[in-house]
DNA sequence: AGTTCCATGTCGCGG
DNA sequence: CCGCGACGTGGAACT
């Protein structure tokens, strides 16, 4: 990684256009070659940037670098501050717990704490327009199908509308009605979901982790 | 801003949790108060990261950073490679050109470009599931419901059907037809468009800001 | 390569 | 402060 602190001038040439006047910044190049520049605050997200894969053209005091889709960045330094490189290797890389994945793990062994009764027929149940997260049956006949997301918005209540479009159409299943299983759901995806007769269940992220912990299931 | 390049391992307990095995990494703190850890990969995004505002407990080889939302990063220190402050001053800021909010108020002055004889009721007019970019009076008397993009794809359409779907309802305003108004429209919306009735229209950017120029608007 | 969908998305604006 | 939608969204998984 090379780390250089320098005042600098940036224009951005690609999806749109973006100038920065002159500054004193810290422009970062990474091993995979992409380059980033940062002010002192807004947060982690440079004021401009470059993603791997790109050539960087050195010219000393300017930099140009570019990419197959015809995206321009240019640096122009003024005095530069520092100039250094480290050699960081490879990193070992990160593990997450507590994402969409892990929530639907869950649901799939307790259905139960979406609607009383509920049943499992299948996760990831198919349909041209993608996948179900889980098709259960009701305990009055008829197969409900899931949606789980970790918040839920309207783009989870457009999602499970274009499935349930499909599954109306599949004449192996009963009636078939839609449920939007979320930790939190927001107003206008509510709204949504009533307005089309589509059902909304917010879950408790801790308690099914709880549920789900071998002392309970034991139960 | 305070630049750290060290071995560390990290922890991030809050909307999920994550871990990082001990490896060399770079530690940015800017002066706003964010933390970042990045390897030498994986574009401009962090491995992990603390946004403003924050609390940062510096216990030498190991810093915990809160914030009120209840979520905590901490880094533990081994080998120190290096550690420095740099002064990097107040950015003057970036300047964008050609995005959506551009694009809008672009239109906003001249909707006669998305048809002849449309004229602008209010912009961002509210409906449950949303605002609509523009709501416009067409010539022959009828409501207009205008959705602007810079890219118009499927999403757009989606978003000005559940719009129109309400405005439907509106029993103040006269029958009402919706316009997908974007720089450039892909096939695929403009058939979903044209399936639902819905118009589609592209406008070249800087015609549009050639337009809204003070000699042309004197005509 | 193109499409779909998730994300500790982040960011900015308006109520 | 929340709610909402745009973003140079980025990134991963799958066709």
């Amino acid at each position: 990684m090379r780390i250089v602190v320098a005042q600098c001038t940036v224009d951005y040439e690609g999806r749109l256009a973006a100038h920065l006047p002159m500054a004193t910044r810290l422009v970062m190049v990474k091993v995979d070659g992409c380059v980033a520049v940062h002010a002192d605050g807004g947060a982690y997200k440079p004021l401009n940037w470059m993603n791997a894969p790109n050539h960087l053209l050195d010219e000393g005091d300017r930099w140009v670098v570019t990419n197959l889709k015809g995206e321009r960045l240019t640096i122009t330094f003024g005095a530069v501050h520092f100039d250094t490189r480290v050699d960081l290797g490879e990193d070992p890389g990160l593990r997450k717990d507590g994402v969409e994945a892990e929530l639907q793990r869950l649901l799939a062994e307790t259905p139960g704490v979406i609607e009383p009764g509920l049943s499992l027929i299948r996760r990831e149940h198919p349909t041209p327009v993608g996948p179900v997260d889980l098709l259960c049956r009701a305990t009055d006949g008829s197969t409900v199908a899931v949606e789980v997301k970790r918040r839920g918005e309207i783009d989870g209540v457009e999602q499970l509308t274009r499935y349930l479009d499909f599954l109306a159409r599949d004449r192996r299943l009963a009636a078939v009605r839609g449920i939007l299983c979320a930790q939190a759901i927001k107003p206008q995806a509510r709204q949504l979901a009533e307005d089309r007769g589509i059902g909304w269940v917010e879950v408790d992220y801790d308690l099914l982790r709880g549920l789900d912990s071998p002392v309970l299931r034991l139960f």
